[in-house]
DNA sequence: CACAGGATACGATTGATGTCGTATATAAGT
DNA sequence: ACTTATATACGACATCAATCGTATCCTGTG
């Protein structure tokens, strides 16, 4: 059977796809490769190949109904922000996501955004 | 030249290695193939090429004193957590911890995991 | 000292990723 | 209708990840 929607865990280079389409929503080819391009020497066929594979796999859907696909995101940056991080909580913290969380605050973060999660906490005890 | 310290990100069969290795300290290929073998069915030479691999790419240092060879963590288990973390952040957070770390506490956390983290947070303000 | 048991070393293989070049199809303009 | 510009499709290739099978190499014990 085909990959459904959680199964799959996008790639480096398909990652940086979809997180085009998360920002601009649905789009051709060539637009998703303007994008790209700016920041990375990838080839227009390169950026082709990737979206027709991630199509396979189910992470992008396309309408073919115009001669230049358009290409969208299946899943939400949410959805998939989720997920990413529940495979990093069960391969690198044990399971733990507190683990995590407390982690990734020691790093080094700001005080603006301790006062973010600080709020967040407190909204969710209600 | 040889990558050093922060550079390479582990595999994922990598990190399952180095996970034992951080809860045994220094262990040998039999001792660490013991304990992944009742979670998976990787053979022998498997784990040995992979240690192999990974000593060449400075994950793992060896001591090849004895006959069998002594493996261990090349990087502490917090390093590479937060190397993880980080790696992850830039490339599916845009660059923001505290949406990382908002996300993850969104998903799914219990009140004792809450409570752990605020106290976290206290800390850090002083 | 010979040899069996167990360890490392060394390919070989399979599949996925990322990269393109080239071929082919099609739409649009002159 | 021909030409040009632009799309997709297809296949080739290099690299890396993961997996083992063999081959070779110690080393302790009879």
């Amino acid at each position: 059977m085909a990959q459904n929607k959680s199964g799959v865990k996008p790639t480096e280079a398909e990652l940086t796809l979809l997180n085009v389409l998360w920002k601009m929503g649905p789009a051709t080819v060539r637009q998703i490769h303007d994008i790209v391009s700016h920041t990375s020497k990838t080839g227009y066929t390169t950026v082709l190949k990737i979206l027709q594979i991630m199509h396979e796999k189910n992470l992008v859907i396309r309408d073919e109904s115009n001669r230049a696909h358009v290409y969208a995101a299946a899943n939400s940056e949410v959805h998939t922000q989720s997920s990413l991080l529940k495979d990093l909580v069960t391969k690198a913290f044990g399971g733990s996501t507190s683990k995590l969380v407390m982690r990734a605050i020691g790093n080094s973060i700001s005080q603006e955004e301790i006062d973010d999660i600080r709020q967040l906490l407190n909204g969710l005890e209600e």
